[in-house]
DNA sequence: TCTGGGGTCCTAGGACCC
DNA sequence: TCTGGGGTCCTAGGACCC
């Protein structure tokens, strides 16, 4: 804890929801929720007209639609615009110190302390604060920001939430205690629903409770390092730095399907897919990983992972897809798969040729061929077999009703998916907008096979 | 139409080595 | 000979964050 108010915490308001609304006038002042528009989709952001009604990130869209009013729109995210958006945010935040720590794609840390010789009073932070909250919105477009700002990283952070959206809050040194005191415990990061209820149990709701909590007690219902870290926590002890960059530790893919899958075949050529998507954002960020995971949800959400460790780094989609099928070779898929996930990890900065995987049998593991990639009829085959119990010719084809369920991007080709028969896949060659009446396109045999899922990641 | 996707960190047990 | 202890790597699972 430092004796100066110098971290700040920074914050874009429902940033998704926010863009969308500044870039379409028509969405402003109505209830806006991006996220999964699909079948099993779940909320990323509600727009605080959105809040109103109950609707929350991380909630099924399912349920927002039952709690938001006609007239709320359903997007899909465009996380093209959302990452624009976000450098034009970390720039405006470079301006102020060269320690900028980038948590995620809307929100930040600044140390006032390490460069541009700040007066760091509490009186001369809050200007720089609302200098900083104007210089963001003008930047962007008009995203606002809420700002919170305090000797460490802890306060700042819980300060930001304070007062949002397009709030400020300076605490000044010594008083972090009594702002943390009377708050819900579940305000610490690190207190999710798991840590909430075991302390619920023992009668600690606020963080001032659990200042009052023996170590030891913390150290057997968390552990070493979870119950060491909410001791200091608690009694607002927190001396992590702010850091510029942090090394990856892992890359994943992974993809919930609309409807559990039982076909082997399908399952693998999922499983290729995601291998794909892996080896391609490795290559791009000069990675190569040594541990291949699978992740597998059943139907029943109960989800395993299964791994293995190569003695070689790779970053090769291929191969990375043959140890992934191997992996999932050993797993009993015929109760239906709800989701397949493909991660490579024990990474290391370079990327190695292995010219020589294919020759190299590792101890104890018996060479088993390994299933191939299908081809195109029978990927579509497999696709249509799956549509329902009996497929049919009327299965074949999905029907638009303009702004339901459809992803629009005025980019380029726009998707359509799940909508109407809650399935089918359809890649539009042309634009979308504007609306017009509804359409029906045909889906063939190639038009299936073509038809990946929509990737929110580009 | 219950429960996304991309991450990080921690724990615990077993193998293995010294 | 009947039983050690520490360290590291690997695997699996779980909590948590945005």
């Amino acid at each position: 804890m430092r004796r100066e108010p110098s971290i700040l915490h920074v914050d874009l308001d429902a940033m998704f929801a926010a863009v969308e609304q500044r870039d379409k006038v028509s969405l402003r002042g109505r209830p806006v929720i991006v996220g999964g528009v699909a079948g099993r989709g779940v909320v990323a952001t509600a727009s605080y007209e959105a809040r109103v009604y109950g609707a929350r990130s991380a909630m099924p869209t399912s349920e927002a639609r039952r709690r938001c009013p006609s007239g709320t729109a359903f997007l899909a995210p465009r996380f093209a615009a959302y990452r624009r958006t976000s450098q034009v945010f970390m720039a405006v935040l470079a301006e102020l110190s060269p320690m900028v720590e980038q948590v995620s794609i809307d929100e930040a840390y600044v140390d006032l302390a390490a460069g541009g010789d700040h007066d760091l009073s509490p009186e001369a932070v809050t200007a720089i604060a609302r200098k900083l909250k104007a210089d963001v919105a003008a930047a962007t477009g008009g995203v606002t920001a809420s700002v919170g700002v305090a000797s460490s990283k802890l306060v700042a952070k819980i300060g930001s939430e304070l007062h949002k959206p397009d709030g400020l809050t300076v605490v000044p040194a010594g008083d972090e205690r009594t702002v943390l005191s009377p708050m819900p415990v579940g305000s610490l990061p690190g207190v999710g629903p798991a840590a909430q209820e075991r302390l619920r149990r023992a009668g600690v709701q606020t963080i001032g409770h659990l200042a009052a909590v023996e170590l030891g007690y913390l150290l057997e219902w968390f552990g070493q390092a979870h119950g060491a870290g909410l001791y200091r926590l608690a009694r607002a002890d927190d001396d992590r730095g702010v850091v510029t960059d942090r090394e990856t530790k892992s890359v994943s893919a992974e993809e919930t399907f609309d409807v559990d899958l039982t076909d082997r075949a399908r399952l693998y050529h999922e499983l290729d897919l995601l291998a794909r998507r892996v080896g391609e954002r490795l290559r791009a960020a000069g990675l190569s990983g040594r541990t291949v995971t699978v992740k597998i949800r059943h139907y029943d959400f109960t989800t395993i992972t299964r791994s293995l460790t190569r003695d070689q780094p790779t970053d090769d989609p291929q191969l990375v897809a043959d140890y992934a099928r191997r992996l999932l070779s050993d797993v009993n898929t015929s109760a239906g798969i709800r989701l397949l996930g493909v991660g490579v990890s024990t990474l290391t900065a370079y990327a190695q040729d292995d010219l020589f995987s294919s020759l190299v049998v590792p101890d104890g593991v018996v060479e088993e061929p390994v299933p191939q990639a299908q081809d195109a009829s029978a990927s579509a085959s497999a696709l249509a077999s799956s549509l329902a119990p009996s497929p049919s010719p009327e299965l074949a084809t999905a029907t638009w009703r303009p702004g339901q369920d459809v992803r629009h991007d005025e980019y380029g080709a726009g998707w359509v998916w799940g909508s109407g028969l809650g399935r089918v896949t359809v890649r539009f060659e042309g634009p979308l907008t504007p609306p017009g009446p509804v359409r029906t396109f045909a889906v063939d045999d190639a038009a299936l096979h073509a038809a990946d899922p929509p990737d929110w990641t580009s």
